[in-house]
DNA sequence: TCTATACTGTCAATTATTTAACAAACTTGT
DNA sequence: ACAAGTTTGTTAAATAATTGACAGTATAGA
């Protein structure tokens, strides 16, 4: 348990880029792609395909390229997504219910069981299926449910606190869209933070750094 | 016009979070940071913040470290945070209410001028004090307006027309949220990509691999 | 004022990531 | 079956990012 990957987190955001092209191409009724067209269509160079894919098998075949379906299918075999990730959703205001409603998580290797929230008037409705529940409920649902993941959509003043509770309550993996950096003094979690206003500034820069 | 940045993105990205615990000193009430606290508290290493920070200037002196106030103030600037860079809003669905709503643009360098939905429900219904528009206004509001950015938060499925159509309006930023890979083919485009769904494959990736 | 200590800016070394190069292996058309 | 043309997997080279080291300059306390 908790062997280091051997892959550099760069190549692993690429993953699901290439799944989603590959995606489009099976769509498209293509059977084979080399890397050098695909590298064309989704801007990169053949060569770091060959060498992203090569990090977990070689797919592929000389003279040939790669199987389009194959492919795409151990791609969805790496990201495990036919997994079913026990997930819950903390804040349900405009963010929470954006994520709840968009994300499609059977898809992506998860399963969404819990929303919570601490507004009365939203209490007991049902987004994506799953009922929204009080913040009280947390406590028991997790002892009885036992989610893994926690998806953070609650505003900074508030995170540091419920993201405690949840780490007490066994939570270990977050999905963090809070304006809050989780996980700077505990190794021991995995976090994706989404910093939203983050990216929106490094745009800014983007574009008054070309306007020069 | 268009002068290619000195400064590599890998910095440009970290910047918002430099001003973010920054801003959080300030609140706290701290004069000074020296780079080894502040790396320390961020859980990044002092020479990297000397390096990165030295990009832009010398805003530190030695035997003292950084003066909170005045650091905070100059990265600010760097990122442009008192602009108006005047952004509209495609798509007003879940996803683009909360962005409509969480994102304070004002603070940010931004200024929300329209929103732009086909829902025949929603149109003319009010937002952050801006009004839904049918997209049949867009063209128009482009014209008088102006607007240099557009925030995309509709389906893959009409991303690309509808990108098409912003280009033709004279708008080369985008803040996209779908589905789907802009400016591949369009060096002239300013894009900053948010897939959230590859953001939690990526998180499903790494709960599993740790798992092993 | 003087001395010990703290801290930056910068250059050098290290590590990570990306790109290039090419032999080996397959495909395709004759 | 063979030759010409593709395309991979892999090694090596190049580039980029991060970390370490330290001279120089400030602070702080006696």
């Amino acid at each position: 348990m908790a062997s280091k990957s051997q892959v550099s987190l760069s190549v692993v955001r690429r993953l699901p880029r290439y799944y989603r092209f590959l995606s489009e191409l099976k769509r498209a009724g293509r059977d084979r792609i080399s890397s050098r067209e695909l590298a064309k269509i989704m801007g990169l160079t053949a060569s770091q395909i060959r060498q992203d894919l090569n990090c977990f098998g070689g797919f592929g075949q000389q003279g040939y390229g790669y199987n389009v379906t194959l492919l795409r299918e151990q791609i969805e075999n790496i990201l495990g997504l036919d997994d079913k990730i026990s997930t819950i959703i903390i804040g349900v205001g405009n963010l929470g219910r954006a994520v709840a409603a968009h994300m499609d998580f059977e898809k992506r290797g998860f399963v969404l069981t819990g929303l919570f929230d601490n507004d009365v008037d939203i209490i007991g409705k049902f987004v994506s299926g799953v009922v929204i529940q009080s913040m009280d409920s947390l406590e028991k649902f997790c002892e009885e449910n036992k989610p893994t993941t926690a998806i953070l959509c609650i505003p900074k003043t508030v995170a540091k606190g419920v993201c405690d509770k949840l780490i007490s309550l066994g939570i270990k993996c977050f999905w963090n869209f809070s304006h809050y950096d989780l996980s700077v003094d505990n190794p021991d979690l995995i976090v994706e933070n989404v910093h939203l206003s983050d990216s929106l500034m490094t745009l800014g820069y983007r574009i008054k750094e070309n306007n020069k």
